[in-house]
DNA sequence: CGGCGACTTTATAGCGCTCGAAAGGTCGCG
DNA sequence: CGCGACCTTTCGAGCGCTATAAAGTCGCCG
């Protein structure tokens, strides 16, 4: 069984093949009887469209990229699904790309990739500068999502990640924490995720009144719960002395959680720790994650729509919009101390 | 900017399409005189092919579907990630659907799908029967990932539920458990993969010299961890007894931690508790989980070659293999009592 | 009854690329 | 020196579909 063709629903049914790609897409002016000719020998002989043809001749293709560092990070995992959904609402498929958070993969996916695959893209930078984003300019449209510098002439789409940290430190400070510790910013120089959640925190301690302690700030090598757990220990084990942790992401408040279950010290009572957003798991954990929740949902919306209008054809300057986001209250880190 | 195109090229080298073509695709006779002028022009240009041409006029697309319930899941993430790299290192390109586990939305991908768009698809069905399953067989190769049953002429990986699922049962026994429960299967009608391993269940218990008991059978009414968790707290308000717990996947054990220490039960004190899929997370608990760990490298790889193979031509009668798994022992069931 | 406009259907021409075969060159050997 | 056996490059056609515009069909007003 060879594909079928429009061109053999065509002859099947009698009728010419733009006929029956009028009836395929909906056309207006078809007569009923015609559509209902066109549809029988459509449904008779199982003719489902070719995409490639389609895109060929419309040039468009219907599909946009997602290009994030790791699908394995559940914070990616789930934003992906948020988008698929988004995509899907719209008539659009979703092609994931990972690009392994090193600016080599990012590079990659935008400059190396085949054109005409996807009208637009998605992309969620961890490696990648301005310069770099600029270099990488191509013909499809792109979307950032994340807070990187200066983005050239592209659109953005964010959380205010220094608020949201000064919001974390002061949830933590108001239940009468005073040795707030930071764990999860990378050891070498901190992505710019990182640095803007190390500035939020920073100036939360300030605005409390207190005052910002490079030894309680403690990176890890890995960016997993496990490079965390080691990371905390290590420092445990160097005497810092902490009754609050913010977190860079929940990865590292999973890591964390062990490692201070491992030496006895519980959660919040000894410390109290502030997660970043709010996977679905850690909501399951024992204690609960308190978790910084960026408004995913909006941030796959508004992405898609800063998107579609490129695709649409808009030139105009770099827009960027900032979303939502909020303090998910968990056990780890309750309203009272 | 329009796009540039082999035609674009072509003209700015001063020679024909085809010529342009030959050296994109490495083509063995050209001579490196005119390969060097040919490639002066596509880096001068930027030209980069546009994969709808090439699809349509080849007949293949580069591109492979997987297909599954959730990316919300870690494990399905995690497999998907892994199948990702498998494609890549292939020099293909993975598209991911998600079905919602719903036989509605695995008919979808399978039937309403656009043709041309993947050369094949990998697909992990979750509510899909046999005989629905051959329905929707069309002209596109596609593997199964799962135990479902009797797979008509299609291809088929899986690991060994049953035995999976006797070993852990085998495990805990040996570290002296003796009221195992299982966790975790649906609250309806089973799944196929929940039904093998409660199968597997049994017969371990069985085995053992224990006896199965359905009041140690605790089902869940959302695939979550907190459905699980909800599930294990009624059962245990109902009086339950246990001092072992099989859980369907690390979902159901995280809730199972949870639910298990709110009620001041220690794990494995007083409970040893298996999980299933071995995610990433499910290490950095504490307890961490010791789970089945299926060998998802292997399911990838296999999975590929048998597509490929399809996909190149292969008409086969259905094939069935068996990748492996091991038991990751972790604290929370630890080798001895 | 002619003819204009609204509604249906069809022919033509590509979208960007690669396959088959055939056309220009080059070389070697009888 | 000529002819076949190459190696290199080109030509023509077409993958499956749709945009455009033109052709055909009908109804109805003047």
């Amino acid at each position: 069984m060879g594909r079928v063709t429009l061109r053999d629903v065509a002859e099947h049914a009698g009728v010419s093949m733009m006929t029956v790609s009028n009836v395929v897409n909906g056309y207006q002016h078809v007569s009923p009887a015609m559509r209902e000719r066109v549809q029988a020998a459509i449904t008779e002989l199982g003719y489902r469209p070719d995409a490639r043809g389609r895109s060929l001749a419309t040039g468009r293709s219907g599909m946009v990229a997602f290009a994030f560092p790791d699908l394995r990070r559940p914070y990616f995992a789930e934003l992906a699904h948020v988008l698929a959904r988004a995509c899907s609402r719209r008539g659009l498929r979703l092609l994931l790309e990972e690009t392994d958070g090193t600016g080599e993969g990012e590079r990659a996916v935008l400059r190396d990739r085949d054109a005409g695959l996807v009208d637009g893209a998605v992309i969620h930078p961890a490696a990648l500068t301005a310069a770099e984003l600029d270099e990488v300019r191509r013909d499809t449209p792109v979307v950032f999502l994340g807070e990187d510098p200066q983005p050239p002439r592209a659109d953005q789409v964010a959380i205010d990640n220094v608020g949201a940290a000064r919001d974390a430190v002061a949830h933590l400070v108001a239940s009468g924490r005073r040795r707030l510790a930071f764990l999860g910013h990378e050891t070498g120089p901190a992505s710019r995720t990182s640095q803007l959640r190390l500035d939020g925190y920073r100036e939360g301690l300030v605005l409390a009144g207190l005052e910002p302690d490079p030894a309680l700030l403690v990176a890890r090598a890995e960016g997993d719960a496990r490079g965390a757990e080691a990371a905390l220990h290590a420092a445990l084990d160097a005497g810092l002395q902490l009754d609050g942790l913010l977190c860079r992401d929940d990865l590292a408040a999973v890591g964390a959680l062990r490692a201070l279950r491992l030496r006895g010290l519980d959660v919040p009572g000894d410390v109290a720790v502030v997660g970043w957003d709010a996977i679905d798991l850690s909501e399951s954990l024992a204690p609960s994650l308190t978790s910084v929740a960026p408004d995913t949902t909006a941030l796959a919306e508004r992405a898609l729509d800063l998107l579609l209008e490129r695709v649409g054809g808009l030139d105009a300057p770099g827009r960027h919009v900032t979303v939502g986001h909020r303090l998910r209250i968990g056990e780890s880190a309750p309203r009272t101390a």
